[in-house]
DNA sequence: AGCGCACTGTTATACTGTTTCATCACGGTC
DNA sequence: GACCGTGATGAAACAGTATAACAGTGCGCT
């Protein structure tokens, strides 16, 4: 995410806060920044390593900061890559899919409304009630498939 | 898993690991095996415990057996829950969904053609190639709906 | 016998996440 | 101002998950 970018970013979030009367403080403000400006998910020691940085942490600082932030949906996990990203449109709540690729380890993340449909559609034949759906492809992105297809 | 059906999703992976020629040993069938037997997914440590009723064992012994048995498709790892469950149908190669419930901890393998459809057609137009679908819905099942639906 | 290969054993370590308790800052109330 | 409840932070220890690195074993092959 480059500087404009993570600034806009950065300032939606603060407004969001705002309007739902939940407190951005200037710790898990930190962290989402660490978290936007990286261009890959982050790990949670990672995150930890740059905010001792500017002084002592310790693990549940981080986690708590990430805990919050993903219930506020600033931030989303990757379950299967333990890391964290910063979300591309928080204004609303939603199922995110991503596509993960592990030759450059990009992520891309969208919002299909087939996915989240057929998913519905099926929890609701089993009489289940989703309450977080994880989906994550695990691939290859169009730019690493040219390289290695090369090979 | 009941005594039978066990019985038989073990001599169904001794057939299946034939006919691809690949070593069905003791160590795996007996990861499978425990895998199979336990009516819930479980954890690598939990079936390291297990192992060591039967002597002494670390850590890289299961890892070892579950990835291979991963790679066979002979079981599913969890990436939400850390855990593993027998396949329910490794005779094909397949991408599977699945309904996790956070109340009772029980788990539905579903293979829906709709939900792997919408995503092998999204990845297309991204131009990504597709390895691993991960598809984990966390919920809760009918009976734990009715059960607290009631409370 | 000597070699390569897949599988296993063993030790240690890295990485990820949680529990627990103490402390601090802020807003409301008397 | 003094009191108190609540949410946020600090700090130490620990629990859970996974891998690295290297040695040993058994088996088929030439």
């Amino acid at each position: 995410m480059d500087e404009d970018t993570l600034t806009q970013a950065l300032s939606r979030a603060e407004t969001l806060c705002a309007q739902r009367g939940v407190r951005l403080t200037p710790q898990r403000r930190r962290v989402l920044e660490l978290v936007c400006r990286a261009e890959r998910p982050v790990g949670a020691y990672e995150l930890l390593d740059q905010l001792r940085d500017g002084g002592p942490a310790a693990p549940p600082t981080v986690y708590r900061a990430l805990d919050w932030l993903l219930e506020q949906g600033l931030v989303h996990k990757l379950e299967t890559l333990h890391a964290f990203i910063g979300c591309t449109h928080p204004e609303h709540p939603h199922a995110s899919q991503f596509l993960i690729c592990d030759g450059c380890g990009g992520v891309k993340e969208l919002e299909d409304k087939a996915i989240a449909g057929s998913l519905a559609s099926v929890a609701a034949e089993s009489g289940f009630r989703p309450s977080r759906p994880v989906v994550e492809v695990i691939g290859t992105c169009s730019d690493c498939a040219a390289k290695h297809g090369k090979d």
